[in-house]
RNA sequence: CGCGGGGUGGAGCAGCCCGGUAGCUCGUUGGGCUCAUAACCCAAAGGUCGCUGGUUCAAAUCCAGCCCCCGCAA
């Protein structure tokens, strides 16, 4: 088939380099280069560097709403369009361009889960599975005529970034079944009634709240890794907290207070007690929590906070 | 020219402003103690203080350039 693929991140690219092994891939419609990273540089997105070396056009709109796009797009006489966190909302001129329709592929199981970043929403959510749906889309959100799902188990310790490289990979993997076999896909509406939302995580989403239960703040701690990184504020500044468990309760202290849980020193939360096990203090490289108490001089009964 | 922090024995840090003996908490090794222990006691090994140059009687410390790491912001 005539593929026209839309996506931006390394998550995109499993699917993309299954399209341009078994399908025709006659154009690349990816995010324009912005100045990122420390240092301003302008960095093309990894969809655009993987599509230029294997020679496909590629498109940068800044706007698809802008006029002309859906008449440009037509020119290259696609089938069907596959998208795959594209990073933005495509109007209906455009979903109708090619004559088989535009499919899909997001990173849980719809209904649950709709919207710009629902695997970090999964595992914030302490959700034990989660998988990969291909769908129609529609002018809304996420919220299309279902084609094909898998589901996979979650580790109970699998960060976000784990989970996005296994999906990246299931997803390419069910596109690629979904394509082979969409005349006789029969595609159903979804039960709007049991969506929930995953927008985009903003940069407070990874601050985390004491009082909270310790198991959803570990749930919070894998989901924000990555990005954006869950945070707390120590004596001696931000500290970013990179993986850690949820214990039972083994000793009383205000939410904040560094308690002893079993040998080790944990946190103390609303309900039973956070050990990190990797931290980040600001301004340096990841370290295991034991170094981190060791170099701040921290110890039982040392307090620390919420950023908010 | 986006803003800022950092590089000190194996680890995490202090010392730097106000140049002059290499410090702290661990780890490692040896010994001791204990029924026992990530326990405790004693001892030891281990450092070109990121690199280059400059100032100085003397530089981890002051000055210049370079390399590397990181937070913010995107």
């Amino acid at each position: 088939m005539r593929v026209l693929f839309y996506g931006t991140p390394d998550f995109a690219l499993p699917t993309l380099d299954m399209l341009l092994v078994r399908h025709e891939v006659v154009g690349v419609v990816t995010q324009p280069d912005r100045p990122g990273g420390r240092g301003q540089r302008v960095l093309a997105p990894p969809v655009k560097r993987r599509a230029v070396r294997a020679g496909i056009p590629v498109l940068q709109p800044v706007r698809l709403r802008d006029p002309g796009w859906a008449e440009r797009l037509s020119a290259y006489r696609a089938d069907v369009a596959v998208v795959v966190a594209f990073g933005q909302i495509l109007p209906k001129p455009v979903l109708d361009v090619p004559g088989r329709g535009s499919i899909n592929v997001h990173a849980s199981l719809l209904p649950r889960y709709r919207g710009a970043a629902p695997i970090a929403w999964t595992i914030i959510r302490g959700e034990t599975e989660t998988g990969i749906t291909t769908f129609r889309m529609d002018a809304g959100m996420d919220t299309g005529d279902l084609l094909l799902q898998s589901a996979t188990a979650i580790g109970p310790d699998e960060t976000a970034g784990d989970l996005a490289r296994r999906l990246a990979t299931l997803g390419a993997d069910v596109l690629a079944r979904t394509l082979s076999q969409l005349d006789g896909l029969r595609p159903t509406p979804q039960d709007h009634s049991a969506a929930t939302p995953a927008p985009r995580l903003r940069k407070e989403d990874g601050w985390l709240q004491l009082a909270d239960s310790a198991s959803a703040l570990a749930s919070r701690v894998r989901g924000c890794n990555p990005w954006p990184g869950a945070v707390l504020r120590a004596p001696g500044g931000r500290v970013l907290v990179w993986r850690a468990v949820a214990r039972p309760a083994a000793q009383e202290g205000a939410p904040g207070t560094l308690v002893a849980a079993g040998g080790e020193l944990g946190i103390a939360t609303g309900s039973g007690v956070l050990v990190p096990l990797e931290v980040q203090p600001e301004n340096r490289r990841a370290m295991t929590w034991a170094d981190y108490l060791r170099g701040a001089r921290l110890g039982p009964g040392a307090v620390v906070a919420s950023i908010a």
